[in-house]
RNA sequence: GCGCCCGUAGCUCAGUCGGAUAGAGCGGGAGACUUCUAAUCUCUAGGUCGGGGGUUCGAAUCCCUCCGGGCGCGCCA
């Protein structure tokens, strides 16, 4: 990347003034460059002389001594001391013809990198109870899990993508009795849902279709017998649901976990054995504790109750034994806000088993607020208000649902209003973005039906000088820093915002030059940098999840 | 009461490991379609970055404090 150019260039101008005296090294300085937000503060700046000087001598003198001793390069046309202390670099056109010839090849592997790799990492998200249709706010995590997923692969990171069902539990238990309700009516026997039972209708349905499955098999078992019955087949059946949901909506997960396979495995007993050993489990009042009070939790915690089951906390321990024996150097879990409460003892669960907590990463992604038609409703399964992302992508689309997702940071609450993005679809960013894809396209298949082709690899792309292409390729060359930048800060919207950047700048382009024209030579090389806008803007698009078509 | 998140344009939100004159989309106002796709483009109005202190050459960004909103604080998940 040109910022590696540009650090050995400070470096080697530090070296000078310090081997001449100009200053007094201290240490090795991080040499940083930003985009300067003003064009006329050139192409890229750093702030190092306004760091080495603080507390002893001037910036801009010691800044100016550096420009002065400035290595030349072919790729730096001018370097000035501005403001405080800034250096701006303003650089040759080279430096964009290059990021374009590299952005068009296919093989060059433009926006990624390998600040990731070597580096196995485990995602895990929308994990839930299996005892509901997946609603909004697991397609909110849906959309964040992946994106982050693709960004951490696109820096050279081993990602697994996980999924793990609480499949074990009380919940479960009272979802198979409320199965077992329904079932029973549908055979005229008088039944009533238990109290906090699931009420959705879905939980009808789905008797139903057991009905269906097995007849009255399980009318005259003990109630023990049929609720274990009824929850396996319920299970089952839901599973498939939230497979097909999330298949759907372009959410693939590489590993699906049951807790159960904990429980039977023997990983959970093992594990708490662990605890044990390392001195953070005790027993007390007839239960198992964690004694998390011990690694920065404010409470101990119940790891199994004195009735002899187990709480999810001990299939939490078992299961961080169990990635970590897969190998994974750093877990990543996204998890709802009302999860908050657990992730102090998340961290000293790791950290009791001999973990370094900084391996483990929690985020919790803050709610989704529905609202369509002025009403405004919060999207809870717990509080019985639930959207099920079917009906989402039903109104409004998998691509503008995803997108919508992922132009907020997940730690702000998202406000999805169902009617403006389904009225408003043309004015949608997404479409926006996917418009100006398709628009190259369709200049492309132009070009392709003339006979007119891109240049070579090594095409000279000198005449590309209107200020619009300009900026069209000093956008195209942020992409570089754009990605590993999302991954480091676990953001994909800040792809989305790029991208509705890169489409804007194409739009300017476009309207300001004309592609193919007469001038075989300046078509080829125009026609190179639309290729380039068109991949990165697919890859983009790629790495949020959306799709890039080729006409609209 | 304690903890976490949020508070930026009329609305929805970016920007925050401190940088130079704070941005986008939508909505408001005024314009542009014999064109390589008008699902577009141009211009315009709109701000005490919740309030107040502090640190700094420099604060939306860091610290303290207060206010407002959300969520959590169980041998529930």
């Amino acid at each position: 990347m040109i910022t590696d150019h540009l650090s050995d260039l400070v470096r080697q101008a530090l070296e000078r003034a310090a081997a001449e005296g100009a200053f007094s090294p201290d240490g090795a300085p991080e040499i940083e460059f930003e985009r300067p937000r003003r064009r006329e503060h050139g192409d890229w700046s750093t702030n190092l002389a306004l760091g080495l000087a603080k507390g002893a001598g001037n910036p801009r003198t010691l800044a100016q001594a550096l420009a002065e001793r400035m290595p030349a390069s072919t790729l730096v046309e001018t370097v000035e001391v501005a403001g405080p202390g800034f250096l701006n670099f303003h650089l040759s056109p080279g430096w964009l013809y290059d990021v374009v010839t590299r952005a068009a090849d296919e093989g060059s592997a433009f926006g990624r990198a390998d600040s990731g790799s070597g580096t196995e990492v485990n995602i895990e998200y929308v994990s839930a109870n299996p005892t509901g249709p997946i609603n909004v706010v697991s397609g909110r995590h849906a959309a964040i899990g992946d994106a982050i997923a693709n960004l951490l692969a696109a820096v050279g990171c081993e990602v697994t993508r996980e999924h793990y069902v609480n499949d074990a539990g009380g919940q479960l238990k009272l979802f198979g009795e409320s199965i077992g309700t329904h079932y029973l009516r549908h055979f005229g026997v008088e039944a009533e849902l238990p109290d906090d039972g699931y009420k959705g209708a879905y939980v009808a349905d789905l008797a139903d279709e057991i009905v269906q499955e097995i007849g009255d098999e399980l009318v005259e078992a003990t109630p023990e017998e049929r609720t274990a019955g009824l929850l396996e087949l319920g299970l089952v059946r839901m599973l498939a649901r939230s497979r097909t949901t999330l298949e759907r909506f372009g959410t693939h997960f590489d590993v699906w976990t049951l807790e159960r396979s904990l429980h039977e495995s023997g990983a959970v007993e093992t594990a708490l054995a662990r605890l044990g050993d390392r001195g953070y489990a005790e027993e007390r009042e007839g239960a198992l504790w964690f004694k998390a009070t011990d690694l920065g939790d404010d409470k101990d915690r119940v790891l199994v109750r004195s009735n002899g089951a187990p709480t999810y906390l001990a299939s939490d321990v078992a299961y961080f034994v169990h990635k970590f024996d897969r190998g994974f150097d750093r877990l990543i879990y996204l998890l709802g806000p009302d999860h908050h409460g657990t992730v102090a003892r998340m961290f000293a669960t790791a950290e009791a088993l001999g973990y370094e907590r900084d391996r483990v990463e929690i985020h919790l992604v803050q709610v989704v607020t529905l609202s369509s038609g002025g009403t405004t409703l919060k999207a809870s399964k717990r509080a019985g208000v639930v959207v099920a992302l079917n009906e989402l992508m039903d109104e409004v689309g998998v691509d503008a649902a995803r997108y919508t997702f992922l132009t907020r940071a997940m730690e702000s609450p998202l406000e999805f209003d169902i009617e403006l993005v389904k009225q408003q679809a043309p004015e949608n960013p997404v479409f926006y973005v996917q418009y100006a894809h398709a628009r190259i396209c369709s200049i492309l298949r132009r070009a392709d039906e003339e006979g007119i082709r891109t240049g070579a690899a090594g095409a000279p792309l000198d005449r590309l000088v209107h200020p619009s292409e300009t900026e069209l390729m000093r956008k195209l060359a942020a992409y570089e820093e754009v990605v590993p930048e999302a991954a480091h800060l676990r953001a994909p919207q800040r792809i989305a915002r790029y991208i509705e950047e890169l489409a804007g700048a194409f739009s300017a382009f476009y309207r300001d030059c004309k592609v193919i024209s007469e001038d075989d030579e300046l078509s080829a090389e125009r026609l190179k940098l639309c290729v380039a806008t068109k991949r990165v803007i697919g890859d983009g698009l790629g790495l949020l999840g959306v799709t890039a078509p080729e006409r609209m």
